[in-house]
DNA sequence: AAAAATTTACCGATCGTTCGGTAAAATTAC
DNA sequence: GTAATTTTACCGAACGATCGGTAAATTTTT
């Protein structure tokens, strides 16, 4: 294979949250994977419809890997957030990297891929509240806290595209970071 | 004229919100503005990205008109505030609609309209900076407040979208008002 | 009747997609 | 073990549809 399955999920990611995925063409897909259109549907019958899905699917699966598990594991707790906040930093690309949820929540792509987006968010949020619970909030307040976490990374994200400043979403993390553990 | 300027430019806002601007096409403008094409062409010859460019514009001189120069007035600062978030919960329509800053802020369109965007966004954090200084708070926590108004509206919205939930929106809103003036 | 606004009819370019085919790797048959 | 076969990975060329955009004709307004 020239271009080997993590290589192209890596580029495939890359695209659609840049370009967003009605922005997306198979043209700029060819030029930034490295395979030619016809080579692009041999791996995805489906087409762009189908390259999204993985995308967005395969970043279900490493919040799940990265983040949910984390939070439900047998860490003490001050390694689980400090683990929780390098991987969102990693998700995130330090905030070069869009959010494929904010991105794909949007247009035509809104429709096919809200109810996934939707779920996931539930998820990584749920989890995260979670981990607040251990710190020592009640059931409710560990929700809200931690849905408030996921609104501000979000802000914060839309604030570094729209201002071009990646400080907006660093400097969060690492506020929080010595909020939490001092 | 069929479609007078302040409804298109009504209907315009609503598919550049909705659609993202990759995501709009010409087809779905002549169908939601109820002009053809052709006729877009003669108010707009620059086509699409005068389209946008003129709808940003407008979103632009309507914070200023309905949002900024409230904040630099000379109303009590109670009053101040209340328009301020009732022209919020106006803007983005309780929710429903969009916010075309961060719509804008991918892709081709990003390119485009950054520049734009930046300005508009600072100008209405300072604003609201100013107001906050009217509550007693010194220059830069009124400043950080405000940021973090916007990015908490920011992200708010992305969760409305992503979540199908406008109550992200109303109840921030709702809460901020009741902190704010007890 | 003149001017402005809208429409029909069209354009080349690009869209996502498919087809026909090649080279090489993997599998099967002998 | 090697020859025959199938499968995998890829690509150039073309598809119909739609893209953004334009010129000329028609309708509406004044």
């Amino acid at each position: 294979m020239l271009v080997d399955s993590e290589t192209l999920l890596k580029r495939l990611k890359k695209v659609f949250r840049t370009y967003g995925y009605e922005g997306t063409t198979l043209s700029i897909l060819e030029e930034h994977v490295g395979l030619k259109k016809a080579s692009l549907y041999h791996r995805f019958p489906g087409g762009k419809k189908e390259m999204a899905t993985y995308v967005l699917d395969e970043v279900g699966k490493w919040v799940d890997e990265n983040v949910v598990s984390v939070c439900y594991g047998d860490l003490p707790k001050e390694q689980k957030l400090l683990k929780v906040l390098d991987k969102t930093y990693e998700m995130y690309e330090g905030g070069d990297a869009a959010c494929l949820w904010r991105v794909f929540s949007l247009g035509e792509s809104l429709e096919m891929f809200q109810t996934t987006v939707e779920k996931q968010i539930r998820c990584m949020i749920k989890a995260i509240a979670h981990l607040f619970e251990e710190f020592g909030e009640n059931k409710d307040i560990a929700l809200r806290k931690s849905t408030e976490f996921m609104i501000t990374i979000q802000g914060r994200l839309v604030m570094v595209s729209a201002m071009n400043d990646v400080s907006y979403f660093r400097d969060y993390l690492e506020e929080f970071k010595h909020e939490m553990l001092g």
